[in-house]
RNA sequence: CGGGGCGUAGCACAGCCAGGCAGUGCGCACGGUUUGGGACCGUGAGGUCGCAAGUUCGAAUCUUGCCGCCCCGACCA
């Protein structure tokens, strides 16, 4: 292997895939598109899905598991949904193979053929809805609450690990309804639960707000979302929820007695987070040496590099460190005592720098002699010498010290790379050198089409904390209330 | 689907122009010396040169066809 991977300086983009590669977190696959999660990716993803599922329970949801075949005609029924979706389904349409009976191989069967074509879920709207049909009479079988963790299938041209694979894992909440009241709010709590998983969680301050028109989801009255700005200053929009309306309700007749005793149909939300939150996460903390992790969601979160001469040497620093390692297990914290011998501690050193272990102690007999134990910061890159007598609660302060920094660097560097514009001059511009653009825009498809043109930038978000401001868009001139989140993105 | 590039050891690649024993680095195996920031020496294993046909005494190298992958564009979380 060689030392070094490109820097982000040099080529972003190269940066970003070694960085994936060599951390271990996924490759390619065999399957165009398709990439194989390694063991220590899952981790990051399981860590992920740990703390959002507990957010899911604690906001009164329940898991469940709907098919990965979604029929045709379940798709075609809600007509924006199949529009929005035909051009990346995945479909199947034979139940059989059989011996090629020229030859060697496999051949479809063709008296096999599905009377009707079944697409691989790209998401799963219309199977739930189907089933919530039956599952609703009256007001009192409202509102149902479901998530399910899956995998679906967008049939992408051009893909890269975690931003975007054409299959990839996700979770998506299905909620009905008794009123639109209710779905509404349900759609911003749980943008809300998103927001506070990337802020809290991942450390990377995101931008809530609505999608317009033409980036709406396909089938919905309304698109929440998260945003956040990478280091090159591209956005990422990293969840998604939305109100859907009666739409799905209507096309699968899914209706219920309210308590006025009227025939009404339910109102829907749905809700989705996928594992492109691990690109986010790269692309928001880590630098030219590797991976960088919040602690909350590092697989390891301490690991331990004894550092000898004589084999004879290592029990004794494993004794020595035994203890420590009981107290920060005892306070939940993960710890991993590397006491491999096939590699250097100059090796090791490296190798968790570039997978993100937020914290590495070293450990020595000079260290023995002394009491005292070497602790590294990755996010800083700082080293210092400290008493081992109570190091373990040290340690525990630290990594929430370094959760904190990760979170507050983002945000300065969110600050810094986010840019208020009033002129086409200063927009194309400003665009060209990266970052949030804030500015006025008039509120049509014809505006926001003509600007994604000439620039390549597109309205992110109409931000939900954006203040009513009288001025004039920034391409067209004519009158705006409020500014809207311009930028590149992924 | 349009434009460009590439298929040679597990990985990264050289060799091809000008046909003549299939190579280098990393990794891997074994032995020894090493170990506070990616150690070193020695020995060794590992290949249908993408596939097929053709030209030739002889093809990784030349010709034709096919297959696959990557990059750039249109589409997207």
């Amino acid at each position: 292997m060689s030392k070094g991977i490109p820097t982000r300086e040099e080529d972003y983009s190269a940066w970003y895939n070694e960085i994936v590669k060599r951390a271990g977190l996924a490759e390619n696959s065999p399957i165009r598109g398709c990439m194989i999660i390694k063991p220590y990716g899952y981790a990051i993803w399981e860590k992920m899905q740990k703390a959002l599922d507990d957010m899911f329970k604690a906001t009164g949801h329940e898991n469940a598991y709907f098919p990965l075949f979604v029929p045709k005609s379940f798709l075609e029924k809600e007509e924006e949904h199949a529009e929005g979706f035909a051009k990346e389904c995945a479909v199947v349409t034979h139940y059989r193979l059989k011996a090629n009976p020229d030859g060697k191989g496999l051949v479809i069967d063709e008296d096999s053929e599905l009377e009707e074509p079944l697409i691989i879920r790209p998401t799963s709207e219309t199977v739930i809805w189907n089933a919530y049909k039956n599952w609703v009479q009256s007001w009192r079988d409202l509102p149902i609450l479901i998530n399910q963790w899956a995998n679906v299938v967008r049939w992408e041209m051009r893909t890269r690990l975690f931003l975007r694979t054409a299959e990839f894992l996700w979770q998506e909440g299905h909620t009905a309804h008794a009123t639109e009241l209710e779905a509404i709010e349900e759609t911003e709590r749980m943008l809300g639960v998103y927001s506070t998983f990337a802020e809290e969680w991942m450390a990377m301050p995101v931008i809530q707000g609505l999608k317009t028109a033409s980036e709406r989801f396909a089938g919905a009255v309304e698109t929440y979302c998260i945003e956040a700005l990478m280091q090159d200053g591209k956005a990422l929009q990293s969840g998604t929820s939305h109100f859907l309306g009666q739409n799905f309700a209507k096309v699968f007749d899914v209706k219920f007695v309210n308590q006025e005793n009227e025939q009404t149909y339910a109102w829907a939300t749905s809700w989705g987070l996928s594992t492109r939150m691990i690109g986010a996460l790269i692309m928001a903390h880590s630098d030219d040496k590797g991976l960088v992790l919040p602690p909350k969601l590092a697989p390891i979160q301490v690991v331990i590099v004894p550092i000898y001469r004589d084999e004879a040497d290592l029990p004794k620093i494993a004794e020595k460190v035994a203890p420590i390692i009981s107290e920060l297990n005892s306070k939940g914290i993960s710890v991993k005592f590397d006491d491999d011998d096939k590699y250097k501690p100059g090796w090791k050193f490296a190798e968790y720098e570039l997978k993100g272990v937020p914290v590495r102690l070293g450990i020595g007999m000079r260290d023995l002699e002394n009491g005292t134990i070497e602790v590294a910061r990755r996010d800083e890159l700082t080293k210092e010498t400290l008493p081992m007598e109570g190091i373990a609660e040290y340690i525990s302060g630290l990594l929430d010290k370094i959760q904190q920094n990760l979170y507050d660097r983002a945000l300065k560097f969110r600050e810094e790379n986010t840019f208020s514009v009033d002129t086409w001059e200063d927009f194309k511009e400003r665009v060209e050198k990266g970052g949030f653009i804030s500015a006025h825009w008039d509120g049509t498809d014809e505006t926001e089409e003509a600007i994604k043109n000439e620039t390549k930038a597109t309205i992110r978000c109409i931000p939900l904390n954006s203040i009513e401001e009288v001025g004039e868009c920034v391409y067209s001139g004519k009158p705006s209330a409020k500014r809207v989140v311009f930028a590149k993105a992924y």
